[in-house]
DNA sequence: TGCCTATTTGGCTATATTGCCAAATATCGA
DNA sequence: TCGATATTTGGCAATATAGCCAAATAGGCA
């Protein structure tokens, strides 16, 4: 692989990969709702202020969300909103899996 | 965030997950074309073949590719083609993050 | 100005991922 | 059956990621 592919397809990563986790995955789904600030956000998940903040930093990083200040709260916003479609892929290919699983299973107990 | 949520990202993560590498991306954008077989993808990708290898065995394992045989060959096939979609969905946030930062660079001269 | 609240950052440890080599496995063909 | 080829697996070291706590920062507001 060239270089150039490689850095090409090693910006893409770096996009991926910041919905590639639960918690980011979480913020993102919200947030196709309407936008929320920070502490919104740890409430609902649960984990450390720190730890979302951070999380939210790597979706801002790569350009899935941008922040804005309102008051003492910054609120964080979807700019990527073509996720969703993805979503729709990703579920298809776990459904998928899923009805694959199931008739293996019923092929060994045969 | 609650258990049941928590599982349903958690499986989404793994989907993508496997496709948020260069070297797995660059398999799958190959696929789109045809089917390859691990010896092929491994020339193009110029890794040991064992890694190549994993690599694929992430992607079969997240029910995003396929293996079949063919003789003293396996042969890789694409089944979520859907990810194409995906792909512009990355690209329009890069090309986005592209413009806004000249933009921000174009401010800071002046 | 100076305090208060919300958020980010630094630093650390624990865990996960990656890539190579060597060894195991599977099929083909003589 | 045996050797050759293609692929997978095990194991290890290097690197990256995640999550917590504590400390720093940034605005808003009295």
């Amino acid at each position: 692989m060239d270089e150039k592919t490689f850095s090409r397809l090693k910006a893409r990563t770096t996009v991926i990969k910041s919905i590639a986790h639960p918690t980011r995955m979480f913020i993102v789904e919200k947030l196709l709702e309407k936008d929320y600030c920070v502490c919104e956000l740890t409430e609902m998940i649960g984990s450390d202020i720190s730890t979302v903040s951070k999380h939210l930093s790597v979706l801002k990083n790569a350009g899935v969300v941008e922040a804005s200040r309102s008051g003492n709260n910054i609120y964080y916003h979807l700019k990527a909103r073509c996720i969703l479609n993805f979503m729709d892929c990703v579920e298809n290919v776990l459904e998928r899996s899923l009805k694959e699983q199931a008739s293996l299973i019923g092929k060994k107990v045969r």
